[in-house]
DNA sequence: GTATCATATTCCAAAAATAGAATATGTCAA
DNA sequence: TTGACATATTCTATTTTTGGAATATGATAC
C-alpha cells in the first residue's frame, strides 16, 4: 500500500518539471488529447508525447482511445502516495516543533528574570 | 504565500532522490552534521554535501553552527508547499471523481433494466 | 603561529533529462 | 486499397545530475 522508493522516485521526478505540472493542470479540466496538449503549450508534438509518457510511467496519468486520440486522464493513487509521503514528515516535524514550543512554554512558566532584550 | 513554479521545481526535483529523502528521514530525528550523514550513507563526504545543499536551496533543510560543524535540520516550509499543491490536485481531482459517482448514482436510481453482467 | 577536524568547492567522467527534426505507426474515412 | 490525421519513436545535440578524487576553506585546540 505505501509507495516504494521507486515509485516516489518516478512521482517526484515527474512533478519536478513545470511543463508536466501544467498538464496536469489542464488534465483537471477533463480528458485532454496530445494535440490540444500541444497547442497550449509551445512545445513541439515529440516533446509533449514524451512528457506525457513520463507522466504515465509515474502513474499520474493513464490514457484512453477514442478513434485516433489517446486522451490523458489523471490518476489520483500515485498523487496520493506522495501526499501521503509528505504529509507524514510534516506531521512528524510539526510534532517536534509542537513538543519544542511546549518546552520552551514550560520554561516561561518557571521564570528567572526578566529578559532585557525582547 | 504560494509556491512558484521555480520553487516547487526545486522542492520536486530534491524530494526524487532516495539518498536526500532519506537524509530528511534521518533529519526527523534531530540535527544531524554532515559527517554523521556520511556514516549513514556509503557515499563521500562532497557527495552528501552536495544532497544538502540541493535541499538546502530547495529550502528543505537549514544549517547551524556548532564548532567546526554546520549541523542540518529540516525546515517545513517548502514540505508544506509541496502539500498544499498535491492536496489541491488531490481534491480537485477527487471532487471530479466524485461528482462522477454522483452522476452514476443517480442514473443507477432510475434504472430501466437489471444489468445482467454484474 | 601550526595541527587537526569538519565541511565546501573544483575538476572530471558517466549517466540521465530535455527538446526538435525526421520518421514510423496506428486509426479512421472514403 | 489511399489519404489524412493523431500519436509514438528514433536520432541527435545540449544541458543537468550524480559521484568521486583532489583540493580548498573554516573553525578549533594547542
Amino acid at each position: 500500500m505505501a509507495a516504494t522508493d521507486t515509485t516516489l522516485d518516478a512521482t517526484f521526478a515527474a512533478l519536478a518539471n513545470p511543463t508536466r505540472r501544467a498538464i496536469l493542470s489542464r488534465l483537471l479540466l477533463g480528458e485532454t488529447s496530445v494535440m490540444e496538449l500541444v497547442a497550449s503549450f509551445d512545445l513541439s508534438q515529440p516533446a509533449i508525447s514524451k512528457h506525457i509518457k513520463v507522466l504515465e510511467q509515474a502513474g499520474l496519468v493513464s490514457r484512453g482511445r477514442d478513434a485516433q486520440r489517446r486522451p490523458c486522464r489523471i490518476e489520483t493513487k500515485a498523487l496520493a502516495e506522495a501526499n501521503d509521503w509528505l504529509e507524514r514528515y510534516r506531521r512528524l516535524w510539526e510534532g517536534n516543533l509542537q513538543r519544542l514550543d511546549t518546552l520552551l512554554g514550560e520554561l516561561q512558566s518557571a521564570p528567572q528574570e526578566p529578559n532585557p532584550s525582547t
